[in-house]
DNA sequence: GATTTATTAGACTGAATCGTCTATTAATTC
DNA sequence: GAATTAATAGACGATTCAGTCTAATAAATC
């Protein structure tokens, strides 16, 4: 076998011009990535115009239209930079092993409150946002947010499963199922607690659905 | 006291010119709030626009202004018929005294999916819809929306409490706080169902919170 | 039939929408 | 420094938005 051609085309060419900078390390870019999760996790999608985020950006037109397609783009990405936040919360709170697995999931409930709080309950989870909205959106982001979902849906599956090894949740519920039940009421009640504007929601939610899988403690 | 004056205003004059018809019977009416309905359920609040529903309801602008103060005015309309229409749904089966109360509620889930089944399940609930919107929308919809949930929430404790009684749901939970997990949970699953288009996510669920209140049934 | 009010009819307005377009500036290679 | 590509800058255009306005039609009283 002759190599007749290098495997990276990158290689090939020492590329004439300005070099593109790191895909993510544009100062333009974080900065609409940011404006666009504050106004997009609290008005949605089809309310918030580019120019609203251009003017908290402090970005021109240009440069938006340079580092996205589009609005659905924009979108798109959106989705991707909250999933990385948010996976990441979500693997600080059940990973951690100083705590019992229930105790993880109570934790992490009490931190998205936390992080509800600190926006006056008016922000809520993008995801659920743009979902709300699929009628009105490109297609495309059927997929992605359902993705999204189910990747912390998994992650609270593990979890689930090891509670259940522990003996610590009931034994005749699947934990993927739990699990999928957890999210579709979590949901539910970040939207909730948005509407309402205080946290009451979140905690009922929480409260119940964990008392309610927890075994028996005996407790007097 | 001496009557001076008529207690019914509406009867003092005569009232000269063409006289107004019912509030609701007027067929233009009639006729946009079911185009709202079926556009609000649908694409939700922000991205439908006046045209399109005058189009759909083969309605002109004229009247829609003459029946609606705006906008608004009109979308809290729409929450008003949507709540009558949707009370009467959870009163037949929830009242139905042929089935046992736990009956009743998993009677309401199925038709409630056989609902958005016959839609696509690209249709969802216009409260759900709207409360989600709440960063958009005009804050009167706030209150409006919650009375409308706390209504549903308020039957929905009274069957439970019912259940209760006979001892078929777990004794240790307050029937109010297990009516109102429901319906957050219930919302987050039409919305998840509208995302996914399909019903599993209602039987998820309904399912899951049905078997885990449910008290024992030594079933093998 | 004249008058009065309800309702329908849709052209029009001004603001906002997303996206395009032409420059200009920056960073690199030759 | 000339050439080349990246990135910024924002004026502009076509369309859509909610809402206004004038006029026509309908249904009643006098």
């Amino acid at each position: 076998m002759t190599q007749t051609a290098p495997l990276q085309p990158a290689n090939q060419k020492p590329r004439r011009g300005r070099p593109r900078g790191a895909p993510d390390a544009s100062e333009a870019r974080q900065k609409l990535i940011r404006a666009g999760l504050e106004h997009l996790t609290e008005k949605g999608y089809s309310s918030v115009g580019i120019d609203e985020i251009l003017k908290a950006a402090g970005v021109p037109k240009g440069s938006f239209y340079h580092h996205f397609h589009g609005k659905a783009d924009f979108g798109l990405a959106l989705v991707a930079a909250y999933d990385a936040y948010f996976t990441t919360q979500i693997d600080r709170a059940f990973l951690d092993e100083k705590h019992a697995p229930l105790d993880r999931l109570r934790i992490f409930t009490e931190r998205a409150e936390a992080g509800m709080a600190r926006h006056g309950f008016r922000r809520g989870c993008l995801v659920g946002n743009l979902g709300q909205e699929m009628g009105a959106l490109p297609d495309e982001f059927r997929a992605a947010l359902t993705a999204v979902l189910e990747g912390w849906q998994a992650r609270t599956t593990r979890l689930l499963s090891l509670a259940q090894a522990q003996g610590t949740i009931v034994p005749h519920h699947d934990p993927s199922t739990l699990a999928e039940t957890f999210w579709i009421g979590w949901e539910g009640a970040v939207l909730r607690a948005k509407l309402e504007l205080r946290p009451d929601p979140l905690r009922r939610f929480a409260d119940t659905f964990l008392r309610l899988i927890e075994t028996e403690t005996t407790d007097t």
